[in-house]
DNA sequence: TTCTGATCATAG
DNA sequence: CTATGATCAGAA
């Protein structure tokens, strides 16, 4: 699909809140048609249209820049597919996990903080059985982690990637980490890029990404919905 | 049924 | 390959 400005960015977050609630209770079919593309049969060779369709109509960036949607605000934006409960029904990918170069990387100066540090989440309906352009967007969410949540982040992190610059990469699976993980993010499990083996020595291996696991935006978005 | 590892498209 | 956007689908 080709990325086009659909509306301009928002000049402000209260502007970009606004726009994003006033997308709410559309379906992704109406959204789509105004946006003058085509909807899908399903995800399965789209994988990021949902959030690219949403980029559009809030008037985020468009293309692959290393950096926030709304970089002149400081926000992110996430699209989180939910059953009809409003749980969310994947894993949320953070960024792509440094396997080499982390001297002097903290949890401050980390990717991982500076991309969650305040994230718009929209919640859109993601049950399989429902017809990609019948699903609805649901109510969005601007949301910073709070001290609790940002230092269950930053335990998780901070195990990860002891690890990774142990030189115990391969020995990570998705288990690790209460509420953040590390899984393979890559086009196959071809792919290879480089890392730390098990005497310090390089290796190439498959690329990693941090994801956020739902237990941890499950208890985010539902706490929202009773607010 | 849930979760982990694998995978898809596109731009640069 | 890396970064953007994530979901798929077989194994447990």
């Amino acid at each position: 699909m080709e990325p086009r400005f659909l509306v301009a960015p928002p000049p402000d977050e209260a502007t970009l809140l606004t726009r994003a609630q006033s997308l709410a209770g559309y379906t992704l079919g109406e959204l789509a048609q105004q946006a003058g593309i085509v909807t899908p049969t399903d995800l399965r060779r789209d994988k990021g249209w949902v959030g690219m369709l949403l980029e559009m109509h809030l008037g985020a960036s468009a293309g692959s820049k290393p950096e926030r949607d709304f970089a002149h605000l400081g926000v992110e934006l996430k699209t989180i597919p939910v059953d009809a409960q409003g749980r969310p029904l994947e894993t949320t990918f953070v960024c792509v996990a440094p396997l080499t170069g982390n001297s002097g990387v903290t949890w401050q100066n980390s990717h991982v903080r500076h991309k969650l540090a305040r994230v718009l989440w929209m919640p859109v309906e993601g049950d399989r059985a429902l017809p990609l352009a019948s699903r609805r967007v649901g109510a969005p969410l601007l949301w910073s982690p709070s001290p609790e949540e940002e230092d269950l982040l930053r335990r998780d992190w901070e195990e990860l990637m002891d690890m990774i610059v142990l030189g115990q990469v391969e020995r990570i699976t998705a288990r690790h980490g209460e509420v953040l993980q590390i899984r393979p993010k890559a086009a196959n499990s071809k792919a290879l890029t480089e890392g730390i083996g098990e005497r310090g020595e390089p290796i190439m291996t498959l690329p990693r990404g941090f994801y956020l696991k739902k237990s941890f935006t499950a208890p985010l978005l539902a706490r929202h919905f009773l607010l």
